[in-house]
DNA sequence: ATGAAAGCGCTAACAC
DNA sequence: GTGTTAGCGCTTTCAT
């Protein structure tokens, strides 16, 4: 196949304008302000526009001029299919598009290769043409944020990390929502508590290991770090020792991650009897794992999640939901119809507690 | 909280070498070719730059300079989490954006509203600043494509409509593939068939409609139209009835879409024994309704899906393995590392049979 | 190694 | 209702 029949030189604003003997102000106006001019004429200069292949005013120049570029920027920290692979980062970024669309902005997807310390990603963001940035759930040491930030464009941190100065926030109150999944798992009568939760520090590791006392050199992500610190407190209230909770890592997003989690945590502590996770696909994977070795849910083991995935839902799992796409939506409103004051805001969503049927009392 | 210490106005390439009494060009230089002036002064340009605040070359400013914008445009037709909802299709986004973060594009999605006739959707895509669009799987009539090819920018269509001028391709072979699979469930022994596919024409209905044969005044999407097609050249070949296919089309992307279409081509025909799926996720939904009324897979009902997502493999359906990631990483590279030739090109992906666990010779 | 000049294609005041 | 005049912020020959 060819090429379509493409002009010599690209057709312009400029070079219509003079075919047709008018300014260029009047060939702007045929497209942006249709009622400045007759309708005879514009329907004239739109047909030359056909006729000389011309595509309409250039969006790179027009925003150059109106310092607009018309698309929200989202900043990508792992692989997509990484990313994606949790339904809750999926929703949140329908919500967000869904904002942009109705907005009639673009978003665009600017991934950063993770590791690289510095590089191509970098550059990725300094060469964002965007009014303003979203950050969805990254480490509070990402090397990325301080690009972001050197842009000096309107900034929604969604989730973590909490403290990025000028920058607005969404999120929920994830020490506060697990504090109170936890008085529940607690208040069954669970002593000997398993935690699963990804993973707490940026480094890579493989599989899962059991994680030690928080360890603020090198927990750098908030959210999973206040869920943690929300199981320790309902044990807290009730007299157990916070240091006996046993925290699991997970590096990985496979279907089976959740799994070995789980088996880690009950080697190092056989007596748990209550698994609890920081995430609904840690939950669902865990409960597969438990069901392949005997282990009935719940009861001879308490699971809960975190998210209200549909798919926890529908299998019942005792966890929390969070309105993900409604993150979505409100970072994407935040910078597309941003408040007037000028000032940042933080936006802390509900959640909401739902008790299913994989939680009872312990064996 | 507040805004930054942001200057009055904001600081520019021109403001900063006149700040430091030197040209633009060293500026420019500073950030785009370091061996062009000494680290020295380098260094100078650097730190004045992070003291006034300047964030680096504009990058709008730039792409209108240099032509080019950075950014490959991915046109969504559909709510995004609809158009998610098939992990088929988020793999080949996913292939796209890596493709895209190789070469140091952004990826830009531009959500244009599915009914509305036009209107913003058609501004969006104006308004897109990229360098090239992709076209993933839309209608052969979607009243936004000819406003993508009005753009007149290298563009890249995958899957369908297959007939786009101007346009690389990237698909599979639907219909041979799908008569693969159908010789197969023929060879079986199978001659009651039903087919159950996703729509066929791009006005939407609710839930699941038999649907008589091919109306190709109606039959918008080509994809479909093909793997429809696959069977019935199947059948043809071993003397069955084309016409006898049972066809349902499903509207809806929901977790019991396949089972209600399964329910109605039962309905229309008790007899059949076998139950064809143009998508993985119809297949499951069907093998789920079909437990639930107590029919055994593959005992008495043999189901086959399409497309190979980790789902239907773990399940052991049997299906057509796509290559969906590949599509995006090749939509991707047709973009973003253009064949030298200039021309357009086609590539036709390999499919793979996959004899699961789901099919079986008929009760 | 550094600078001067010429635009990239467009929109927004402001005249007429 | 239409045209004139200035840039938006940058990169790129081409000189020096």
């Amino acid at each position: 196949m060819s090429r379509g029949p493409a002009p010599r030189r690209r057709a312009t604003l400029a070079s219509l304008a003079a075919e047709l003997k008018v300014s260029r102000t009047t060939i702007s106006n045929a497209y942006n302000r249709p009622d400045q001019l007759s309708a005879d004429l514009r329907d004239r200069v739109l047909a030359a526009a056909k006729e000389m292949g011309y595509p309409g005013p250039d969006p790179v120049a027009r925003s150059l001029r109106t310092r607009r570029a018309g698309a929200v920027g989202l900043m990508i920290t792992e692989p997509l299919n990484y990313s994606f692979s949790d339904p809750a980062a999926l929703d949140f970024v329908a919500g967000l598009a869904e904002s942009c669309e109705e907005a009639g902005q673009g978003l665009l997807l600017v991934a950063v290769g993770p590791n690289r310390t510095t590089g191509e990603g970098t550059a990725a963001v300094l060469a964002a043409g965007v009014d303003g940035f979203v950050v969805y759930s990254v480490s509070d040491d990402d090397p990325y944020l301080p690009v972001v930030q050197q842009r000096a464009l309107p900034l929604v941190v969604v989730d973590q990390p909490k403290d990025v100065a000028g920058a607005s926030t969404v999120g929920i109150d994830d020490r506060a929502a697990m504090r109170e999944l936890a008085d529940y798992v607690v208040g069954l009568g669970h002593r000997e508590i398993g935690l699963l939760t990804m993973r707490l520090g940026r480094e890579w590791a493989h599989g899962a290991t059991p994680s030690a006392v928080a360890d603020p050199d090198r927990d750098h992500f908030g959210v999973q770090r206040e869920r943690v610190q929300g199981v320790r407190d309902a044990m807290a209230a009730v007299g157990l020792d916070p240091r006996s909770l046993v925290v699991v890592e997970s590096f990985e997003h496979l279907p089976t991650s959740g799994g070995a989690a789980a088996e880690v945590a009950l080697e190092a502590n056989p007596r748990i009897t209550a698994l609890m996770c920081t995430a609904d696909v840690l939950a669902l994977s865990a409960m597969d794992h438990l069901r392949a070795r005997g282990i009935y849910v719940p009861g001879q083991m308490t699971v809960t999640g975190f998210d209200g995935i549909p798919d926890a839902l529908s299998r019942g799992l005792t966890t929390v939901r969070q309105p993900s796409m409604e993150k979505g939506r409100r970072a994407g409103r935040l910078l597309n119809d941003p408040p007037r004051s000028g000032l940042t805001v933080d936006e802390v969503l509900e959640t909401e507690l739902i008790r299913g049927r994989t939680s009872g009392a312990p064996a």
